[in-house]
DNA sequence: ACCTGAACACCGTTCAAGT
DNA sequence: ACCTGAACACCGTTCAAGT
């Protein structure tokens, strides 16, 4: 019956992987080092074993939620919604990478990826285009995530739009075509979470 | 000698210009009711006589920033950076605007005046063309701000380019004319702040 | 109409000490 | 190597009570 003291030893990783399972439970403006270290059954300053600071942590997560970016070579559109759809994966995603990512913009991997495939098709200024679809992507990604969030809480004004979703996506398909300076491919429906 | 009782009394709009100082003394993490108050000199409580809470005071701070968004008609090139340097106006003025916008993105006064500057263009897809403006605005001059204020402090790799915001000017121009559809004007320097 | 005072339930972080 | 316990300096918010 007496609380047994937790044998239970941490890792870096494993923090990581907990945080991030956290996030997507109740969201980056609830995600406290003291709720990741109940979650982790452990004291708040045990975190700091493993991790330098909170903002070096959500820095872990944002690489991690980046780390799933497909990186085969496809066409500009295709490459930006593998972008779009990793930063959905998790719960205010697009924020926390947005938040995170200044400074490292120019080394991302998410723009090398875009790069990559501007210069396969042939486009000119690759350098600033790829930083201007990075840039739209993550700009729409956490305005999107936020409504949706929004949406599921019943906390915003009434709108007599038929389907919101499928009138973000045309913007984000109209969007990253004429970034690319290219001819649409027909458009694919994502996987989002609010 | 005695503390004497504060005679000092507010409302809303002195209670919103000062925090709007505020923010732009200490940026967005370090604007908390407390300081605001002390800023004011009152008890905490006092704000919510004004203010339901931080969320609504934050959304009225938003409302300022984007108010000094021009709306005499000009060409979209024009309009977005009236949008752009309006967000530069105070200290992590994009991301306060990115992360209160969510719930009023349609109706927003900003997307208004692209829509117009588009219309008059000769633009099609006004809608989609004007929210896919304003998302590219809003995600950069995010990414642009919060690397500002990085750079400030020293706390960011070293680069061997030779002027960042040089670079970051080109990819705002590109960024826009390409979503307009229009071939560019020549570029104007902004007067940006950290 | 506007504010104080006190309280409640939280934060991130540090640091000696334990195992 | 990894964690506890205790402390420090903070948060946002509520609410009775004052003027």
């Amino acid at each position: 019956m007496s609380p047994e003291p937790n044998p239970a030893r941490h890792d870096r990783d494993s923090v990581a992987r907990s945080a991030l399972a956290l996030l997507d439970e109740v969201g980056l403006a609830d995600l406290s080092m003291r709720r990741i270290a109940a979650g982790l059954d452990v004291q708040p300053s045990a975190l700091y074993w493993h991790f330098a600071n909170k903002q070096e942590l959500l820095a872990e997560l944002a690489d991690r939620i980046t780390a799933t970016i497909p990186s085969e070579p496809t066409d500009v559109v295709a490459t930006a919604r593998g972008i779009r759809d990793a930063l959905f994966t998790y719960r205010d995603g697009a924020e926390l990478v947005l938040s995170t990512y200044a400074l490292q913009l120019g080394s991302s991997q998410a723009q090398t990826a875009l790069a990559d495939a501007l210069r396969a098709q042939g486009a000119a200024d690759v350098e600033d285009r790829s930083a201007a679809i990075l840039h739209f992507v993550l700009g729409h990604a956490t305005l999107v995530q936020q409504r949706m969030h929004a949406d599921s809480h019943g906390a915003l004004p009434e709108t007599d739009d038929v389907d919101v979703t499928a009138g973000l996506d045309r913007v984000f398909d109209l969007g990253v075509t004429a970034l690319a300076g290219v001819i649409s491919a027909p458009p694919t429906p994502p996987r989002a979470r609010a």
